[in-house]
DNA sequence: GTCCATATATCCGGAAGCGAGTAACCCATG
DNA sequence: CATGGGTTACTCGCTTCCGGATATATGGAC
């Protein structure tokens, strides 16, 4: 059998509701999205099925029936396996434990952003500082709900981390506005010239790197 | 034709290359590698294929020659055509402009935490801080170093977010591993309780869920 | 009693992703 | 001049992902 190679996050998520009781597919769907554990874990159905399919062929669950209600289509029940009890833990742990680079797309663009002219990167940055706050008052407000509910910090602590990055990137946003405009950036002559007149695009930087050579 | 769907980055960053002027893929490949853009975007040989034909199929780029050089490999060189310029601006201006939900494995792992025991995630927090403050250090290496070549910032500004968001990070963590020491989040009792007794594990976050109905 | 929206539960086929493999060249070393 | 390790430039085939499609049941409106 093959090593399982620990790719998708919902399996993590399925082991964990199989941990508190066997449930079907669908049902594990419904509890993750009832929990808003589904703004943390990329959650579709497509998905699901796949990621239960490989699960079950690596021992870690384990079909307990498959019973048919009524007419509707037949629903199979699964059940953790001990040994996948153990990848549950062991999984998390790696998680917590070990930082794992990550590529998200905002830093894609702004790998790129000198091929978009100041300006306009100023107008964009302040559109995505706009949205960040409107995220951050989200998560707040999710947060309160939650509280008033009566469930313990420790359900929701998620919010609280999505909540310190959004703001330290709304931040970061913010401050290389201020730069951009106070022309207090290294390189912004060049990047202003590029855009302004007929020099070929990105050859600067192309020169100066294969000078490193 | 079927839509474009904008989903790896990577596309992204083969136009901004084919921007500068035509090359083949492998080249594409070397000259990210060269200036560390494939650290702000994952590059591998297998997917830089299949995003290169997804690409000359909608129109973006074209190839220009498929020129053999002695016995090597025939290598194939594209250029951008004028609908893969506006694509490259469009999605970049989108990028920047917008955030997008994301799904980072840390996220997965804290909305999961409850599932270890308190005393065992302050050992794996510690363990993660350090490996923070070690990533700082050497972003902060590589900035030195492109600094020392000369380079202008605008180059590698994307070092410059992911130190802030790893920092952010960092200080969360410091500041959970406080909380759960002394005993400072809400829920800690419950937390401790079904570690160290017999009660079914998560029972009480599924009720007071189930309360909400 | 029947119509329609919504909920339940899963399946499917095409698209995308990825690591390992291939095959020729290049250069240094003994 | 044989050998072997590195570089160049892809190619292949297996897995995984995911957006609909499907098929039935339930419940309320009229």
């Amino acid at each position: 059998m093959a090593r399982y190679r620990r790719s998708n996050p919902l399996a993590l998520a399925v082991l964990a509701q199989l941990w508190e009781r066997p449930q079907h597919p669908y049902e594990v769907a419904t509890t993750l999205r009832e929990r808003h554990k589904d703004t943390s874990v990329k959650l579709n159905y497509g998905s699901l099925y796949t990621v239960v399919d490989s699960l079950e062929q690596h021992g870690f669950i384990e079909a307990l029936e498959a019973r048919r209600e009524g007419g509707r289509p037949e629903r199979t029940v699964y059940g953790l396996t001990e040994d996948g009890r153990e990848e549950l833990y062991s999984w998390l742990r790696d998680l917590i434990g070990q930082p794992v680079k990550e590529y998200p797309r905002f830093e894609a663009g702004v790998s790129l952003i000198g091929i978009i002219e100041p300006d306009e990167v100023v107008v964009l940055l302040r559109r995505r500082a706009e949205l960040l706050r409107q995220e951050i008052d989200a998560l707040g407000g999710t947060t309160e709900m939650l509280m008033e509910m009566g469930l313990p910090a420790l359900s929701w602590i998620e919010l609280s981390y999505r909540t310190a990055i959004t703001r330290a990137e709304l931040e970061w946003v913010e401050q290389l506005v201020t730069a951009i405009e106070n022309d207090a950036i290294d390189g912004i002559e060049q990047w202003r010239e590029w855009h302004s007149g007929d020099a070929p695009p990105g050859s600067i930087v192309s020169e100066k790197f294969s000078k490193k050579k």
